[in-house]
DNA sequence: ACCTGAACACCGTTCAAGT
DNA sequence: ACCTGAACACCGTTCAAGT
């Protein structure tokens, strides 16, 4: 039922995305849904756990730049992915994981560096979400004056980011 | 009718700021209002830029902390602020002023400043709004098993990554 | 245990028609 | 120029009742 949500989400994006509409794909009433979830709210929850679900394990050995990646990747996998783990973040089963995974790689246990982690998954999110919302208005047509591809920028923009994050660890790091 | 929008914004969150519940509160019609706007899209909009219009005008001397300050605050005065900024961001007509005065704090016009600009914008807004979405879960009871005030340690994540880049600045720009 | 049927209280948007 | 009235095609959620 998670999946089936998720293939909707993606395929019709989080506005389409309704109880009603979810329950038709199923060829079932939207009342059963409500057997197995209390709310919408909690079945995108388990879209947003889902979506999380291929970052790494929490490890050291892992670099910055690749659970940073992973976690990017993860959320521009499925539309509106960003904004659904967003809007459910603060009932965070599974986002919480992808910040430990962070916290992992950037090596420290200080309280710093919690802050770190957090900041840094606060700039993927933002970052993942604003990308993802260009990509759907240049899908509606919505050409803003700007040049061309919103998309193309955004590499540079996400490694400024993560740059500026990494270069902090590994000042703090050499001690 | 801007104005009643916000304040309605403010009052019952973006989730209840309905069409028609504006309608109501301006004593007119549903469709009255879209005379004046052509749809919600729109109106929100307008709402966007009027949250961040008390961030500073492009000025080279002002402090990059300050200027995330000004921007962090302008969102986090209304309810759901940040949200509303990020869902109407592709139609940015005002959010293109706060990123511009970023990229002066900078100092720097090269295409390197500009991806700085823009990062530190998104990690803005991304904290504001998982700040947001906790404030609301915590005013609805939603206690996770952890620690206490979620307001509590918002200020140092902020520190932490706007000092990222602000390092990064520092280390940039004495040429 | 799992689902249907029917209802309740809502939505955004359009459009002819009024003033 | 600005608004009303009425409709269209939807929402999330609840709850008795069925199997």
């Amino acid at each position: 039922m998670v999946d089936a949500a998720l293939r909707l989400l993606d395929d019709v994006g989080l506005p389409d995305l309704s109880m009603r509409r979810l329950a038709t794909e199923l060829e079932v009433q939207p009342s059963a849904l409500y057997w197995h979830f209390s709310s919408k709210q909690e079945l995108l929850a388990a879209v947003a756990d889902r979506i999380l679900a291929t970052v790494p394990e929490p490890d050291p050995a892992l670099p910055l730049t690749q659970v940073a990646v992973a976690i990017r990747d993860a959320l521009l996998a499925f539309r509106d992915g960003a904004e659904v783990v967003m809007s459910t973040y603060a009932l965070r089963l599974g986002a919480r994981r992808a910040q430990d995974s962070l916290l992992a790689a950037l090596g420290g246990t200080s309280t710093a560096d919690e802050s770190a982690a957090d900041a840094i998954f606060e700039f993927i999110l933002g970052h993942s979400m604003l990308l993802q919302q260009r990509m759907h208005a240049q899908s509606i047509g919505a050409v803003l004056a700007d040049a061309a591809d919103p998309t193309a920028r955004s590499e540079d923009v996400f490694a400024a980011g993560i740059g500026a994050f990494a270069a902090l660890s590994v000042r703090h790091s050499p001690s």
